[in-house]
DNA sequence: AATTAAATTTAGACAAATCTAAAAATTAAT
DNA sequence: ATTAATTTTTAGATTTGTCTAAATTTAATT
C-alpha cells in the first residue's frame, strides 16, 4: 500500500497523540494538524476503509496494528532525516523538524535503509527521541524529567521536552546538550528551582520549567 | 513564490524538452509527463497566470526567464540529490533518478545549499549532467558523442545519453565509467562499430549505438 | 481551394483534501 | 430527568489536478 502525504500526516499525528493521551479526540487531532474537525472526520472515514484506524462515529478512534506499523515507518524516516540534517549538514536541532516533515514522505524503503546504514544505525534523533529500526522496533526510553531526579545522583541528559529555538538558546548558554552528565545538588522549595553541577563547571541554578523539559537517564 | 509538485514537474519537463527540441508541443509534453494533452492545456493556463510560461493558445508555449530560473532550481536539487545518493549511499546510477524525482520537491533553500557544501560543490551528477550552482549557473558541456571523436585522440568519458540499467550493465561489463580515458583506434564502415583502447586493457569493439550514448571530452 | 488529418482546446465530470454552516449526538449541569 | 453546553458529524462548496469525449483550430493532402 502507498499513502498520500495527508494520510501520512494524520497517521503520524494520531500516533503521537495516542502516546500521551488516553483518548484521542477529533478536536485534539484537528488542533494538532491545524485543520478543522470536519476535515478530521472526513479523513477518519477514509483511514477506516483502509483499515488503518478503528473508528465508530461519535465514539472515538485509534490506530489499528497496521496503522501503528505505518506510523513507525514514517517516524523512522522523520528521525533518520533529522539525524542526517544535524549530524552531516550541521543544522541546529530547532531547524531540523520542519525539513524532516517534508523528507519523511519520500518513501523509498531502500533509500531509508541505506541512509540508516550510512549514518551508522543511530539509536536516537537530535532531540533524544528513539529511532525505530527497519523492523519498527525502538528503544523504550527510561528517561525521566530532571525535576524528578534524586539529589546527588549523576545522570545524563538524553532528550528534551520541546524543540523550540528558545529552549535551544538557553541550553547553549548553559552549556547543556544531549549527553551532558550532571547532578542535582539542591532543590529550592520556594520556586522548585534546582542547583545543578556539571563536571568542571561551577554550579548554577535552573528553573523548574527548564528542568521539566530536560530528560535524563541515570548514569551507567 | 511556492509551487506545487505538479507545477514543478511541468516546469522541469518543459525545460528539458526545450533543450533538445526547437519547439515544444502539447502532445510532446503530455507524452513526457505520462498525462493527457487536455491536462497539459489546463496546466499551461495556470503557469501563464503565474508568468512562468509564454503561452498563446494554438500557438505553442515556452518558459519565461522566471520559468527558466525556477526550472534550474529544481534541476539543481534533483542533481545534487542524485550525487548524494550515488556518492554517499552507493546507489547505482540507474536507481538514483526515481528517488531524486521525489526529493527534488523538498524546497528548503538552506537544505540544498548545505547539502551542496557537504558534497563539496560537485559540478556534475552521476550521469555526467552539470549541476547548477546556487546562482543557477552551470558548466556548458563541451562533450560530444563518442561516435564523432577523431581517431587516436585521447578523450575522457564525461556523461551518458541515457540512464537505463541496460546501458549501465553494459558499461560495467566493459569497464567504462565516467572519467574513463580512452581512444578510438578504428572505425568500421560496415556497421559503424568502433575499436576502443583503454590504458592497460586490450582493445575491444563497441557498437555504434553504444558510441552514440557515450559523451566524451577531449583530454586535458 | 477544398477536403482530410492531426493537434489543441473546451466542456463537463471526478477524486482528494479542505472549508463553513447547520444538524445530530454525547456529555455536563442544573 | 430535562436542559444546556460541547463535541462530532453531515451537507454542500471550493481548489487542484486529472480524465474522456466533443468541438475547434491549424497543418497537410489532394
Ligand atoms: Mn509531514
Ligand atoms: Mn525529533
Ligand atoms: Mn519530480
Ligand atoms: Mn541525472
Amino acid at each position: 500500500m502507498n499513502f498520500t502525504v495527508a494520510e501520512e500526516n494524520y497517521i503520524k499525528a494520531i500516533w503521537h497523540l495516542q502516546r500521551y493521551n488516553n483518548d484521542v479526540t477529533t478536536n485534539l487531532l484537528a488542533g494538532q494538524l491545524n485543520t478543522r474537525p470536519a476535515s478530521v472526520t472526513d479523513m477518519l472515514k477514509k483511514l477506516k476503509t483502509k483499515k488503518l484506524v478503528h473508528y465508530e462515529k461519535y465514539h472515538g478512534f485509534s490506530l489499528t496494528s497496521e496503522g501503528k506499523k505505518i506510523a513507525l515507518g514514517i517516524i523512522r524516516r522523520h528521525r533518520l532525516w533529522e539525524f542526517f540534517l544535524a549530524e552531516k549538514l550541521h543544522f541546529d536541532w530547532d531547524e531540523v523538524h520542519d525539513i524532516a516533515e517534508d523528507l519523511e514522505h519520500v518513501s523509498s524503503k531502500k533509500l531509508i535503509d541505506k541512509l540508516d546504514e550510512y549514518l551508522g544505525f543511530p539509536k536516537v534523533d537530535p532531540h533524544g527521541d528513539p529511532i525505530p529500526d527497519n523492523q519498527g522496533k525502538m528503544e523504550t526510553s527510561s528517561a525521566i524529567g530532571l525535576h524528578e531526579l534524586e539529589l546527588n545522583k549523576t545522570a545524563e541528559v538524553s532528550g528534551v521536552g520541546n524543540q523550540s529555538s528558545e529552549l535551544l538558546e538557553l541550553l547553549k548558554h548553559k552549556n547543556i546538550r544531549i549527553g551532558t552528565k550532571l547532578e542535582v545538588k539542591k532543590r529550592f522549595e520556594f520556586d522548585q528551582s534546582l542547583e545543578i553541577k556539571i563536571r568542571n563547571l561551577p554550579a548554577f541554578t535552573i528553573s523548574e520549567q527548564l528542568a521539566k523539559n530536560l530528560l535524563v537517564k541515570y548514569g551507567k
